[in-house]
DNA sequence: TTTCTCTTTAGAATAATTCTAATTATCACT
DNA sequence: AGTGATAATTAGAATTATTCTAAAGAGAAA
C-alpha cells in the first residue's frame, strides 16, 4: 500500500495485536474519521456513523475512539477546552487552530524541526511525545 | 526591577490599562501564582488564596484567573482533558508534563527554535501565538 | 450624597466525558 | 451445534470543570 492510511484487514490487525476484536461499531468509526479529515469532535463522529449504525450509542463511539487512540491508528487533539478532536493522520504534524473559523489544519513537521524541538529538553526529561499548537488564522485559501 | 515579574502597584497599572481595577482578589490570586509556580488548577488557587480570603468563592477565582490571562499576565495551560492550569511564567517556554508525577516543568524556549518552530507554517497562516507541549518522564532530580 | 459601573458571590446550569449495570456478541472448546 | 468465558455495546446516571445568572457590595465620578 502507498498511502499512510490502512485497510479494513489491517485495522483487524492492529486491533488483534492488542488483544480487541474488530467489531462493526470500530470500522465504521475508524472509516468515518478517514473519510472526512476535518478533525471531528466525539458528537460529530456519532452523527456521522448514525447512518451506517442506527442504534450506535455515544458511549460506543467514546470507546470506539478511546481504542483507535490505544492502537495508535489515531491521534486525540485538544485545544484550550473544547471538545477533544480526533485525527487519523499518522505522521509526525503540528496542528493550527483557526480562531475565526474554528477549523484545524494539520502543518507537517519535518525531521529536522522535531529534532530541534527536541534539543530543548534538559538532561533527565524523557519525552514520548510532543504536541505543537498554533492559534492564529488562516487565509481563504486554506478554508 | 530584575525579575520578570511585577510589583503589586504595576499589576495595578496592567490592569488599569485594560479599564480593570486592582482588588483584592486579583492581587491575591496573582500573588499566589507567583509565591508557588508549579501549575495550580483554579480549585488548588481557591484553596490557597482562602487563608487569605476567607470569603472568596471558586467563581471568583475563575474570574480572577481569566482576568489576569486577559492582561498577558499569567499563561492558561491544558493537558489532554485535564482542568486548566495557571502558569506566571512570561518568558516563551515549553511545558513538560511528567506523567508518573503529574507534574508541568516550564523548558525555556531559545528564539532561534521558536523561529525554527514558525518556520513550519506554510504561507497564509499567521499565529499568534504557539503551545508546545511534551509528555512523558523526568528523572528524580527534577522533582 | 447619588449614581453608575465594575466586581464579587452563591448557587444553578451546562458541556464533555466517564461510569455502571445490564444485555449482546464473539470466541474457544467440546 | 452447545456452553461457558470474555469482550463489547448500550442507555442512562454520574462526574468534573467551568460558565452563567441574578443579586448584593464597593469604588470612582458627578
Amino acid at each position: 500500500m502507498s498511502t499512510a492510511t490502512i485497510t479494513s484487514d489491517a485495522l483487524a490487525q492492529k486491533l488483534a495485536d492488542s488483544g480487541l476484536r474488530a467489531t462493526p461499531q470500530r470500522e465504521v468509526v475508524y472509516s468515518v474519521l478517514l473519510k472526512k479529515r476535518d478533525h471531528p469532535t466525539a458528537d460529530e463522529v456519532f452523527a456521522r456513523v448514525k447512518p451506517d449504525l442506527p442504534t450506535i450509542s455515544l458511549a460506543t463511539v467514546y470507546n470506539c475512539l478511546e481504542t483507535l487512540v490505544q492502537c495508535d491508528l489515531v491521534r486525540a487533539v485538544n485545544f484550550e477546552r473544547g471538545p477533544t478532536r480526533y485525527c487519523p493522520n499518522l505522521q509526525p504534524h503540528a496542528h493550527f487552530h483557526d480562531e475565526q473559523t474554528g477549523k484545524t489544519h494539520d502543518i507537517d513537521l519535518p525531521p529536522e524541526v522535531l529534532e530541534k524541538v527536541s534539543s530543548v529538553l534538559p538532561r533527565g526529561y524523557d519525552a514520548k511525545s510532543v504536541e505543537i499548537i498554533f492559534r492564529g488564522k488562516a487565509t481563504k485559501a486554506h478554508n
